[in-house]
DNA sequence: CCGCCACATATCGTCTGACGACATATGGCG
DNA sequence: CGCCATATGTCGTCAGACGATATGTGGCGG
C-alpha cells in the first residue's frame, strides 16, 4: 500500500539522529557499519539509505555531536570513523527522553500499543 | 534546545494521520476539536498546529479515508465533522500496525525504552 | 587478467509536509 | 463596541528522505 511505504518514509524523519547518536555510543563506527545496523538489528523494519545517512552524518558532526576520523587501512577502502561526543551524549539521552513521552503521549491520544 | 524543538516538528511528520484516524475513529469530529483533542490528551506532549491540521484533513479526505460534512447550528459557527470511513479503518489499523512495529524496531537499534 | 560484486563515501534534484503568519467569520461577555 | 474563543482556510519557507548517479577499492570466479 502506497500509504504504507509513505509513513515509513515520514517515521524515519527524525529517527535518523537517534540511531545514528545510539549507534555510535556502544564505539566508533563508519557510515556503512551504521547503515547495516539499522538494517540488521530492525530486522530490516528500518532502512536508511545512504542518500540520507551520509548527509545526516555531516550535519551531526557540524553541530558537535560525534566526531569523525579517517582511518586507512591496508587491505581496506579508507573508512571514516564516528565517535559521540560529550555533547552528543548529552543529546542522545534527550533524545531518548523525547521520544519516549512522544510515545507515551501517541498512546494516549492514538491508543498504538499492542497491536 | 533547538535540536529538541527540530525533533518535535520532525516526530510529527506522519504522527498525524494517525492521530486524525484514531480519533475520528470514536465518533465524528470536526477540525477544530479534534487539535484541542491531540492537544488535551498528549498533555501538550503534541501540539499540532491548525496550519498543518487542515491541509492532512483535505488529504485524507481525498484519499477517502474519512468524510466530511457540514453542520450548521444556531448559535455555532458552521463545522464540518469529519468521519472515519471503511478504507479509513482498514488505514488506521495498518498504521497502529506500522507504528508499533516502529517502536519495537527503534528500540532494539537505540533502546528507547524506559528512559 | 578482466568483469562483477560488496564495500565505502559522496552529491544532486525532487517531493512532501510542518509551521509561522496571516485572513475571515461568528457568538458571548464585559 | 472591543476582545476573546471558536472555527476554517491559505501562502511561503524550510528541512530532510530518497532515487539516481558517481567514484574508487578489494576479492573472487571464470
Amino acid at each position: 500500500m502506497a500509504t504504507t511505504k509513505l509513513l515509513e518514509r515520514e517515521l524515519k524523519r527524525g529517527s535518523a539522529e537517534l540511531l545514528i547518536l545510539a549507534l555510535v555510543e556502544e564505539r566508533a563506527r563508519h557510515g556503512y557499519e551504521i547503515a547495516q545496523l539499522i538494517d540488521s538489528r530492525s530486522d530490516g523494519g528500518i532502512r536508511y539509505h545512504v542518500a540520507s545517512l551520509y548527509p545526516t552524518l555531516y550535519r551531526l558532526e557540524d553541530r558537535g555531536l560525534i566526531e569523525g576520523r579517517w582511518v586507512e587501512q591496508a587491505g581496506v577502502r579508507r573508512r571514516r570513523y564516528y565517535k559521540l561526543t560529550k555533547e552528543g551524549r548529552k543529546v542522545l539521552k534527550s533524545q531518548r527522553n523525547v521520544w519516549e513521552s512522544f510515545f507515551a503521549a501517541l498512546d494516549r491520544v492514538a491508543r498504538v500499543r499492542h497491536a
